[in-house]
This record gives structure tokens, sequence and C-alpha cells, in this order.
DNA sequence: TATGAATGAGACTTCATTCAT
DNA sequence: AATGAATGAAGTCTCATTCAT
């Protein structure tokens, strides 16, 4: 018999994560202290226990929203019929991701998400989730896309799904530093290198 | 007039560095004490702070180390004559670095500390120094490789470095979370995408 | 809205502060260790760091203290209107402190708070307007008795003044070190000398 | 059988001290570390060790230092047969180690010196005798005084010599602290008080 | 439900001293 | 007689979390 209304347990929640996930992005999860997460909230400090169960959960809960996030993202770029559409559809997306200004704090927590996964086994098994959920669905495309001939059949379709997916990881990694990425010419890189996949051959 | 060799203060900075690149890969930079770090030295408290001024310092120099291995993995990589060929042997060092089980150390404290680049500014100009030594080198390769024709010349050198490099980067986050990579495959993968590169028509 | 009341904040303060009295007064700032201070207190080590950022601001606290009971002391005793009496109601005062058993803490303290504000600006402010507060009060007690004409005319009151209080600072320095002052003699030997300062004719 | 001179042990106690004194002045006897001082000294950790047992000594060294050279300047300045003059005499001693700017460190050692006489019973019997001595001699001085019909009979003559030291001292610390002391002022001040001890009636 | 004072383990680092060489 | 690397106790302070109110 909650006393406060589920969604107004859900406002607070979004108030301590919001106020989590900006702090996380500059510093990192081990050097932002449950006090600074409390101030920036505007709650007190045991308001944020009755929400959490402390930080990790905090921590977990971001992976979470994350990994929700792409799962929509992933899901929407590929409602095309045409498998190598929907490929491009996947990489324009990414690329947005990259771009977009507002998203510098999500790339940065990312970055340290995937730190934390070395060592918190829940936040390894959403941050894995996020590339298994996406490498299964790239492979899916990519096998569709040798059943119709667009694509070399001796392809290892998981291979070449991993090998995407850690492409734009690393996209992240060099985005998360600052650097002067230049996102156009990187993404007609990328296209080749897919119209690579595309080649009849083998070596 | 030093009263230990030089080349015993390079073992006893081994020593310690050793001892905390092991700590370090398994729980991150900030989750490891300098206790712990004492300890698996074998030395003594004070002694450590006699080879390093502090935790940070123990951190960097560790960056500086992968730093020179990195400079040095690909130095000799690119030893090559012919661009394509110097850029296989690039990826196939890299890829040897993929698999190499002794190599997981290396791994994990890379992904620590592309995090840690994130908010320390020495290590990130290491990070990225080690991000732009290859991707000069290899930028360079993708354009002797256009003067020979063999590379499609409205490439953009540059992006096309950074985008191989970016891969990479993705493999290593993956393998340093376990997951079970089929390097073999993904190589051949990068291959195909890489052939993608010498494509003479635009899309 | 604070939990705790401003004069339940206070008694912890004061409950900390004196803890640290005693012990500075037995060993002095940089002999004792914060740890003795918390044992003292009866808190917890995480408590005293909520009432005080350091050890240094319980250091300054401290001046902070005895420089409002000096100015205190020093205000009550020159209600005199005339300034030879006001004078005289002050060394009063000044002994009555010199033989008091209980306020040996706060001339032991005194002493190391002299020697701290050799290197720490923010004692020495402390320390050197509890010296400037009485001497501005002191010269303007003699300059009035230069005016009515019970003091010598070529006298400087601030050099008057500054050598009163000198007088009496040396006389904490030795009660402080245990030396079996016979005070009532040596305000005999006071009131003399200020006798002196009514001389009429030069040397 | 000592291995090396006893002029030459000498020469080497000299050099930690004077390396000791100057850091000592600056930032008291707990602030500065025995690496410090070996570094100023220009000899070895080891070799400190070998002319003095410990930090201790040093401190304890330097009052002793401290203390024979106040014996002469005191002895010296009483050379004079007149009591009267006498008492000048050593007056225009102590105001000359109140101007002299290359004392500066001297007189800031002994506030440090004053406040560790609190914790170091040794360092304390050095600091009394040292105010134990000029007050046998001002008092002997007072009593010739009293004798010869200079100085009123009725005045207790340590109770004047201790009062004349305290003045000195009170100098010494506001001296210490950077106060703009006006010397010449003060110390006519002070005769003008010392004039105060000759007068024949009591109050 | 909500607060924020309190806790105490544990963080990093320094330092006087020792002792093998 | 001399060195300086090594020691480890002790230093100050922070922090996630709890719990009385």
């Amino acid at each position: 018999m909650p006393k406060i209304s589920a969604a107004r347990k859900d406002e607070r929640r979004r108030q301590i994560l919001n106020a989590a996930l900006a702090l996380f992005a500059r510093d990192g999860f081990h050097q932002v202290g449950m006090a600074e997460i409390v101030s920036a909230s505007g709650l007190s400090r045991g308001a944020v226990y009755l929400y959490f169960s402390g930080k990790d959960e905090l921590i977990e809960a971001l992976a979470d929203d994350r990994h929700a996030a792409e799962a929509l993202l992933n899901a929407e770029a590929v409602r095309q019929a045409d498998p190598l559409a929907a490929l491009h559809a996947l990489i324009a997306a990414y690329a947005e991701a990259l771009v977009d200004p507002q998203a510098e704090t999500r790339r940065r927590v990312s970055v340290h998400g995937w730190a934390e996964a070395l060592r918190n086994e829940r936040v390894r098994a959403r941050v894995i989730e996020g590339v298994d959920l996406p490498r299964r669905l790239i492979a899916g495309l990519v096998a569709r896309g040798q059943a119709t001939g667009q694509l070399a059949g001796d392809l290892d379709p998981d291979a070449a799904a991993r090998t995407l997916i850690a492409t734009f990881q690393g996209f992240v990694l060099q985005a998360s530093w600052g650097e002067p990425i230049d996102v156009a010419a990187c993404m007609a890189a990328v296209k080749r290198m897919i119209r690579g996949l595309a080649a009849r051959d083998g070596d």
C-alpha cells in the first residue's frame, strides 16, 4: 500500500537520476559523492535512499535507462523492409547520436559505464545486452542481405554485426574525449566499408 | 650519487607498476586503494611513495607505458613498403592483441583509462596521443594507397583511419567484457570492409 | 531548515572546542592529533568535521574565542571615567587572569597561539588584533591622562601602551611555564612603573 | 677514540644547527621536517643522526645556544659599577636585539621555543634558566640600588626584575609578528617606568 | 514519508628514524 | 664515518550509509 502514488515516485526517481546523470557524466561514478547528487537533486540525503538502495542501484538504473533508449533506437531504425536500407538507417541513427551536442552527457556516461561494466556484474549485464541486442538485429539484417544476394554469402553475420557495432563504440569513445571528428567523412568511410561486405569474391 | 642503481630503481618501479596494473585491471583506478597496491607490490607503504609521488603518478606512468608499447607496435607493423600490406599488418598486430590471453590485463586497463581520460587531463593527453599516432600513420598509408590507385581517391584518409581505429577500440571494449568474440571471423569482416575502401565508384 | 537547533549546534561546537582547547594547551596545536580531539570530545570522527572544516578551523575558532573574551575584558575594565583609574582597573583585570588557576589552560594556549601566529596568517591576524585593541584603548587612556595633566606630556601614548601590554604578555609567558610568580609584588612594581609615567621632567 | 676531530665534529653540528635554525624560525619546530633540515644542511640523512640523536636534541641544542648567547649578553651588560647604569646598559642591549634585523631569526625561534617549553621539559629548563639568570642579575642590581638609595626600599627586587624581563619578552613577541614597533619611543617609556621604581613614597 | 545529524571504516600521504651497505 | 633506501605508525580527512526524530 504505497503512501505516495507510483507517478510521484517515478518523478522523484527521475529527479535523482537526472542529477546523478549530469554529475556522473562529468566525473565518473566513483568521483561523484552521494552528497553532490543529493545537492543537485534538491532532495534530502535520506530521501535518495528511499528511492534507491544506494549508489550502485543509481548506476544500474542509469544503465537500464541507457539500455532501454538504445533498444528503442535500434528497433525504430530497423523498420525498413530492405536489409541494406535498414542497415543504413541504423548507421544514420548512430551518427545522429554522435553529432548531437545534447547527447554528450550520454556519450560520456556510456564510456564510464563501459569501464564500470568491468567490475559491476549487473552493469556489465546491461552493457552486454546493449551490444547483443543490436548485434542480433544487425546479424539478422546481414543474413537477410545474404539471402537476397545483396551481401557476400561467405560473411559471418555475427562477426559483421559485431564489427559494425565496434566501430560506433570507438566513435563514441573518441567523441567523448572531445576529439574533432568529421562525422560526415567517417560515415562516408563506413558506408564504403559496408559496400565491401557486398563484394562477391573471397580473399 | 644514488646508492641504488638505476636498474634496481627501475626494477622497483616495475614491481609497483605491475602490482598496480593487475589491481587496476580488476577494479579500476578509483576502487583500488594504495594499501592494496602496497600489499601486492611486496614493498612498504613508504617505499611506494619513494618511487611515485602518489596514485596519480602511478596511473600516468601506466598510461605512459601503454602509449610507448602501442607506439612500438604501430611502428613495427608499418615497415612494409606497400600501403595496403602495411594496413593488413597493422590489423594483424591489433588482432593479435585481441586474442592474446596475457593481454587481458592491458585491455581492461585500457578501458579504465578511456574512462579516466574523461576527467584526468594528463591521462587524456596520453590516450589521445595513443589514438592520434596510429591515426596519422594509417591516414598516411591511405593517402599512399590513393596515390598508387589501390584505394578510392574520394576517401578522406583521416576519416578512414579514425574509423579503422574506432573499430579496434570497440573490439577491445567487447573483449574486455569477456564477450566471446570470433576474432578470425571479425578480421575477415574487417578485411572485407577495407576492400570496400578500394571500390572505384561512389554510391 | 536544520533539524538541530542553533543552540544544540553551538553546544556541539563547544564540546569539540573544549576538548581541543585542553589538548592544545597541553601539547600545542601540531602535537595533538585529530583522533585525540575526537576521543576527548566524545563525538565520532566524522561528526567533528561536520562542525569544523578541519584542524585549522578549530585553531582559528579558539583564537576567535580568545580574542572575543579579551575584547570583553578590556572593554569592561575601562568603564572608569578617570584615565588612571581605568588603567589600574585594566591591570587588575590582567592580574586576575594571571593568578586564576582555571585560566592556566588559556594562558598555555595563548603561548602556543603566539608561536602559531608566526606562520599562520589567520591566527596572526587575530593575535595582532588582540594586541592592537588594548593598545588603542590604553593609548587613549594615556592621551587622556596627558590632557588632564596626570601623565607626562612628552610620553608617546602608543609606546606606553605597547610597553604595558608587553609586560603582561611576558607575565603570561612566565606563568605558562609554571614559574612561581609573586603576582602581588609584580603588580606593585607595575604600579610603581606607571607612576614613573607621571613624572614631570625628562631625563 | 673519535675518528674525526672534535673540531670537525663541531663544524658539522654547527652546519646542521644553522640549517635547522633558519627553518625553525620560519615555520616552527613541528612544521619543519628532518628532510628539509637535511637538505638545507647539505649533509646526508643519516649524517644528521650521527651528530644528533634526533629532532628533539636539535631543538635542545638550539635552546642551549640561545641560552649561552643570552647569558653572555647579560653578563657583558652588567659590567658597570653603578646599579642604575648597569640596568640601563642591559636595557640598551635588549633594545639592540629588538631592532637588529639580523636577529629576526633568533626572535622568531625564541617565540617557538617559548611554546615548545610548555611540552618539552628540557627546553623548558633552558628557557627558564634564560629568564632566571637575568632575573637574579637584575634583582641584584635592584637590591644594590636600594642599598645606595637610588631605588625605593619597599620594592621587591625579584618582582621588579621579573617585570622588566616580562616587558622585553613581550617586545620580542610583538616584534616577531612584524608589528611596527617604535623601539626608541618604547625605550623612553621603559626608562620612565624605571624612574618610577626610584620614587620614594608608597601608594 | 521525510529529514539531516551521526557514524566509523577506510582513503591517501608524510615523517622521524633505522640499518644494510 | 657516511649514505640514503626503507620502514610503518600515525597524520588528516572523506564518504556511503543509517536511524532517531
